[in-house]
Parts: C-alpha cells; structure tokens; sequence
DNA sequence: CTTGTCTCCGTACATAGGTACGGGGATTAT
DNA sequence: ATAATCCCCGTACCTATGTACGGAGACAAG
C-alpha cells in the first residue's frame, strides 16, 4: 500500500481544521510531530487526519481533549488491562450522556408537536419535561 | 402551592454549582436576577433550581451557554412558530450526536471484548472504527 | 449587641481551546 | 530566477466559562 505524504496545510485542509490548530494539537501531544528532514518541511500521511478527526469527532460529543488524549491512547497501544478500564469508564460517561440526549430528544419533540397545534403564543414547559433527567 | 423561597448560597447549594456562577450565569442573562428588597437580600425558589439544573445538563450533554440560552427562550414562552424552529434545529444537532456517541459506544465494546481475549499487549484500533462516523 | 456567616457588587484572575502574527527559510508557479 | 505561497517557530492574543477577592452591608445565634 503506497503512503501518500502531505505538508501541514493539506492535512489541515483535509480535516477540516485550522493549521495552528494542528500545531496546538501537536503541542498538547495529541498528534506527534513528524521529524523535520534536513532541508525541508515535515510531512504527514492519511493517518493523521484521521487521528485529527477523531479528535474533532471527540469533542464534538463532549469530550475533552484530555479526555480525547485517553481514548487516543487505546489506539496507540498500551497494555490490554489498562486499555480496558479507560474504555470501561468512558463507556459509562458515553452512556450517560446519550442518556441526557435522548432525554431532551423526546422533550423537544414533544414541544413541537404541541407547538404544531396552536398557532399562538404558547408556555413551552421543556424543564419540566427535562427535571428529573439526571 | 407554598413558595418556599431562600438566599442563593442555597440556591447554589442546591443546585450544586457555586455560587459565582449563579451570578455570573445571571449577567449572560440565563438567569434573572430577582429584585432585591429595600433593605435585605434577594430570594429564589424551587424554580430557579430547576433552571440552574437545566442549563448544567445542557451543557453536560455538548451545548454551549448560548445554544442553552435559546432552549431555554423555549421555556420562557415566545411565539410558537419560532420556537418551533429553534427546536428542530436543536433535534438536528441532538440526533447528530446521539449518534456520534452510538458508534463511540459500539468501538468501544468492540474493545473491551477483544482486550478482554488478551492478555498482553495490543494494538486497538479505535480510530480505524470511528473514522466514518462523522 | 457582638461575632461569625451570609449577601452584594465590581473587578481581577484562571483554564481550556484555540487563532493570529511576524520574520525567516522552503517550495511552486510563471 | 523571481514572485507568490507555504512552512517553521515562538509568542501574543482571543473567547467561553467560570473562580476568587475584598470591602461594605444584612442577619442569625449566643
């Protein structure tokens, strides 16, 4: 399999993210910094957008990035039982929270639907609906 | 019903958040600051618990204080046209990452239960799981 | 009626997660 | 081979979301 190398921009461009925030990534240790050849630029392969998307991925359902930084590290390759109890403990906080999502789904729905059938001014009563959600 | 009402270090308590944040939650205006007796203290009731509560769950859940501040416009009664609106948008972004968090939760299990026939160490390849999922 | 614990208010500081800038070298297009 | 663009690096700045501080007034308990 050919591994097609890029400069920084392409991978930036390619996921979809800002240079400096590669470099900001970089500095938090959540991609590695490719050495730099003698003369010339550092160069990145496919892998790494997908890691930069991942990242992104991550936040994107709450995350932060330590915590991305933890998961990052059962791609990385560690000792099985340790790898385990992160993926144990994030399964939960993940369950959690589609739990609150869902939650709030239903509540959402519910308005609109009763919003559907009254062209007025209406009282909204989406915390009520949510209170005892978590 | 009786009102029961009290000072904001219980409200706070309550609410399990600290009290600066009650205030600073009122001056983004996701809170109302209750007029404030001629000579005394201002007080708040079950309602603002509740409301405090909501914006914590929002944002537990991924939503920024803005996007809590318009579900919550939802709760405070507006024309129901443009409530209508706001909630499909927000279903939209919900749906998107409940289902984020699924495929998440799918990887996951996937790891645990591969560890789980391993005693060394492995490689785990969770981004390779979850680079489609966005 | 003193003492300790609130509240109030304004302002300052903190942390996470970026974004922007500027000078100098590398690469690419014309 | 020269201009335009891109990379490198360090540093400064920015936004969101709080937290902390300090002096003055409120108030409850002994």
């Amino acid at each position: 399999m050919i591994q097609k190398i890029f400069t920084i921009g392409t991978l930036a461009k390619k996921a979809e993210v800002n240079v400096e925030t590669i470099r900001f990534y970089q500095r938090r240790g959540l991609l590695v910094q490719p050495v730099k050849p003698f003369k010339g630029v550092r160069h990145y392969t496919e892998n790494d957008v997908q890691r930069v998307r991942f990242i992104k991925q991550g936040q994107k359902v709450g995350f932060s990035l330590d915590e991305v930084s933890e998961l990052l590290s059962l791609e990385d390759g560690q000792h099985c039982r340790e790898a385990k109890e992160i993926a144990l403990r994030k399964l939960v906080l993940i369950r959690e929270r589609i739990e609150g999502l869902r939650t709030m789904e239903t509540a959402l729905s519910n308005l609109i639907e009763n919003c559907a059938s009254n062209t007025d001014s209406v009282s909204c009563p989406i915390i009520l609906t949510l209170r005892t959600s978590t």
